[in-house]
DNA sequence: TAAAAAATTTAGACTAGTCTAAATTTTATT
DNA sequence: AATAAAATTTAGACTAGTCTAAATTTTTTA
């Protein structure tokens, strides 16, 4: 049994609010990713519980049933490769992906996606620092913390971002800071919680609370 | 204004059924290569002629527009772009890549295609030696003749096929014959118009009337 | 804990693309 | 040229996915 293009994108979805913990997902927070209205959504609902692909109860929210997370995990998985692949090969930049690989990641054939991969090196992260489930379904989530979190003095390394919004992408290229960065925190104004930062022990660099939160970053 | 997936197909389709001279295709025609009913095909055909993408009068058969050509075109060259990409780079055999780039195809984005195309080395022709066309939507159809026609004790170069089925060229890969294959006619069947001929100037191979229909060559 | 607010679902409707069956037009054949 | 056959179109209906407006359920709050 296929599923839609529709379907597929609603599991995505689905999973990517559901986190870490696999909590229910509202039918307001559907309609608000989707871009379509809440009535929309329950009907969707009602489909994909049929299909098993979800855990519906009218009123209760939904979670992703095995099967279901199964489903969403090898969309996953596509978006990523083929990032890599506009980024890597293409020459695309980070900014520029999401659009097109929300278009590619619904290509169907298995085969294609494992070839990809070859092609790729088996990629472990996509450009973005989001890491790309492997063939299997499994979908190692390293947990990174957010820059607010990193006392001062504290040197760490730049792993990923939590918003993908080109605006913010090119915001960061314009700050020069990158995945892989070095950050030390030189100073924290309490005001507004923004920060200074030295990036790859060079340039001084001031940062907003807003950047802070959406810049994921490794401890050691 | 955005063509669907659908749209592009009936394009794709009305533009490969109605030759080089560009003559008017038919609805039955059209139901066939859509493998819909004839009277999906009319439903289809007024949409198509209201966006200005074909010339349809009832009963008369279609053709393309100067639009709608382009369309097609657009269509027809990332059909072959991601052929390229997905032998030449991937490693599929050309018996395999068909149904992939029939859904790659589709893909929107004007820079993913030229990012590809440069990516690729701007390749002339795809793996089954039908012609890309250029950026500004310029398909130069080489004039090969069909292997039938060719006369006893002439050599030719094989540049194509008719015939994308992948039993038809897996048929072709068993009997060692490749795009670039030097074909000598040693002997013509007057009985059933099969021959033997030789390839690359080894080994010596029979072939049936059904084959040599389906294979392009360059005479010279 | 009852009323108000928020969230969700149901009812009925719309579009794109498809279908079958019937009507119409064109083409072929006596 | 009249009729039969073939091709095409129209009429009416169906599914997937969406919508608005109204009804219902849950949650919040006073």
């Amino acid at each position: 049994m296929q599923n839609s293009f529709t379907e597929e994108n609603y599991l995505k979805i689905i999973h990517a609010l559901s986190g870490r913990d696999g909590g229910e997902v509202s039918t307001n927070a559907l309609a608000e990713s989707t871009a379509t209205r809440a009535a929309s959504v329950t009907d969707m609902l009602r489909k994909l519980a049929e299909k098993g692909l979800i855990n519906y109860k009218k009123y209760q929210g939904v979670t992703l049933t095995e099967l279901g997370e199964k489903v969403a995990i090898k969309v996953i998985r596509k978006h990523r490769l083929w990032e890599v692949f506009l980024v890597e090969k293409l020459g695309f930049g980070w900014d520029e992906v999401h659009d097109i690989a929300e278009e590619l990641e619904h290509i169907p054939s298995e085969i294609l996606v494992e070839k990809l991969d070859a092609f790729l090196g088996h990629p472990r992260f996509d450009p973005h620092g989001d890491p790309i489930p492997d063939a299997k379904g499994n979908l190692m989530e390293p947990d990174y913390g957010v820059l607010t979190d990193v006392q001062l003095g504290e040197k760490v390394r730049m792993m990923g971002v939590l918003d993908h919004a080109p605006s913010f992408l090119q915001h960061l290229d314009r700050s020069g800071l990158t995945l892989g960065s070095l950050i030390e925190v030189k100073e924290i104004n309490e005001y507004d919680r923004s920060a200074s930062v030295q990036i790859d022990g060079g340039p001084t660099l001031f940062i907003s609370l807003e950047v802070s939160k959406n810049v994921l970053v490794q401890r050691r």
